[in-house]
DNA sequence: GACATGACGTAAT
DNA sequence: TATTACGCCATGT
C-alpha cells in the first residue's frame, strides 16, 4: 500500500528522496535511479516512485514530474493512476524547455541533470 | 520475523 | 528498440 507522507516527517529514507527531487532545477529531469543513487540507495530506484506518488497526494510542493523513468520516461505508471496527468506533465516538462518525444520519451543526454557537478 | 506489494533497473533474448 | 525475467529496498499487513 501507498504510506502517508505526512507520517514519513521522521527519520525514514523517503525524506532522502524528496530532498533530492527539490534540488532538480528547472528545466532540467532525472531518472529514478539517479535519485535513489543521490539518496544513497542505488536500487531503491523503486522507492522513489513510491515517495512521489505520495506526494501527489499529499499537496507536498516537490517537482515529481521532473522525475522520468529510464526508458518508460513520463507515460510511465502516472498514466496508470492518473492518464490525465501523464499529458499535464509532458506539457509542463515542454514549458521548462525539456523537448517530450511523441511516445513520452526524454533526451536524458541533453536534460538530464547531472549533480555532485558545480 | 516473514510474506506480499510497488511511478523501477539491468541483463538477456 | 521492444519484451521478458529476475533482483533490490522500504513499507504495510
Amino acid at each position: 500500500m501507498k504510506p502517508d507522507v505526512t507520517q514519513t516527517s521522521g527519520p525514514s529514507g523517503w525524506e532522502a528522496f524528496y530532498r533530492i527531487v527539490r534540488r532538480i532545477p528547472r528545466g532540467k529531469v532525472v531518472t529514478y535511479a539517479q535519485v535513489a543513487l543521490l539518496a544513497g540507495r542505488p536500487r531503491a530506484a523503486r522507492h522513489v516512485g513510491f515517495a512521489l506518488a505520495a506526494l501527489r497526494g499529499s499537496g507536498t510542493r516537490v517537482p515529481w514530474q521532473r522525475v522520468l523513468g529510464k526508458r518508460s520516461a513520463v507515460t510511465a505508471g502516472i498514466s496508470i493512476l492518473d492518464p490525465m496527468g501523464a499529458a499535464a506533465q509532458r506539457d509542463l516538462l515542454e514549458r521548462e524547455g525539456v523537448r517530450v518525444d511523441e511516445r513520452g520519451r526524454v533526451s536524458l543526454v541533453d536534460h538530464g541533470w547531472r549533480p555532485r557537478r558545480r
